[in-house]
DNA sequence: CTAGGATCCTGTCAGC
DNA sequence: TGCTGACAGGATCCTA
């Protein structure tokens, strides 16, 4: 689930709870997991912690930098002291849980999708991952901006203008535009969960070709981008405070704020027509059949 | 060059 | 209950 405002987040929580403390130890339990070299992390301070699109940047003060993308189902879990052997709770203190929601955020840690272990001084850094798809890697500071995947990447939604969009969308012309959005290339940040919400702020269908769209419905979207992402990031993105119930029970933290994402067969806030599932840029898509309108004939593709 | 599909991996859930 | 297949919030690689 990890897309920017989750992953910005996990960089805001985090950062109280490392900036300046030492690494004591790292505990690579998936080789998969973790890439570059473990004696370049021992022993090394954090300095700063940074984003960019949805990658975590770590840097260390020995010349390295943790570069950490949660992909689909990562997430990063803080236990200070002697928390990690017990099952903790929203209330308790010096805890901090962030990333793909899962019942993680609370139990005994580290178990099987636990793939890299930060030991501090005074706590525990958890990397846990249902699946392989995340990664830890260790890289020179300096080439941070060499790597592939951030060199490649687009600018942050905040600092594009919407003709810059719309030229992206331009050179895309017979893609989808959900498929548009959700390329790091064109813009960084948005995953399937915002790409959808954002179409729906401006009544776009996500089907509809990206080279159909006019330059004001291109504003609208990237508009909603930055609106909807402003407002996760503010109310806590995907951490256990908004994930967990005041009950204790677990619960959907999209529940939140979603207009579209994962409420098919749920009625529109805005028209009350019953919001649709389909499929789009090969993802679950979800649609509000009557504020998105489809496009004339000719113009879409499914 | 672009667009679209397969793929990495583990877990869960619907349907039989 | 147990099995099977589809699908999951990401990004890359391969093909046409």
């Amino acid at each position: 689930m990890p897309e920017l405002p989750e992953v910005e987040t996990v960089k805001r929580g985090l950062k109280p709870f490392i900036l300046n403390k030492k690494i004591v130890q790292v505990e690579v339990k998936s080789d998969k997991g973790f890439q570059g070299a473990e004696a370049d992390v021992n022993e090394a301070r954090a300095i700063g912690l940074r984003r960019r699109g949805k990658a975590l940047l770590i840097d260390l003060d020995n010349g390295f930098t943790l570069m950490i993308h949660l992909r689909m189902t990562g997430q990063l879990i803080w236990r200070g002291a002697s928390l990690s052997e017990q099952t903790v709770s929203v209330e308790t203190e010096n805890q901090f849980a962030a990333g793909h929601p899962s019942k993680n955020f609370t139990s005994e840690l580290p178990n099987s999708q636990t793939r890299v272990i930060f030991v501090f001084s005074d706590g525990k850094l958890f990397f846990n991952d249902q699946r392989k798809f995340g990664f830890v890697k260790v890289l020179p500071t300096t080439e941070v901006e060499l790597d592939k995947f951030i060199a490649q990447l687009g600018k942050e939604p905040w600092e594009m203008q919407p003709g810059e969009l719309f030229e992206k969308c331009r050179r895309h012309a017979r893609a989808p535009i959900k498929a548009v959005l959700l390329d790091q290339k064109n813009i960084a940040g948005l995953g399937n969960i915002y790409a959808d919400e954002s179409l729906f702020y401006a009544g776009v269908h996500p089907a509809t070709m990206a080279g159909a769209l006019t330059e004001e419905q291109v504003a609208k979207i990237l508009e909603g981008a930055c609106k909807i992402m402003t407002a996760a990031i503010e109310s806590g993105g995907s951490t256990m405070a908004t994930y967990v119930r005041p009950d204790g029970t677990t619960g959907d933290y999209l529940e939140k704020f979603a207009q579209v994402f994962r409420r098919e067969g749920k009625k529109c806030y805005k028209c009350g027509s019953v919001i649709e599932k389909t499929r789009c840029a090969g993802r679950g898509t979800h649609v509000c059949p009557t504020c998105q309108k489809m496009p004339s004939e000719g113009t879409e593709r499914a």
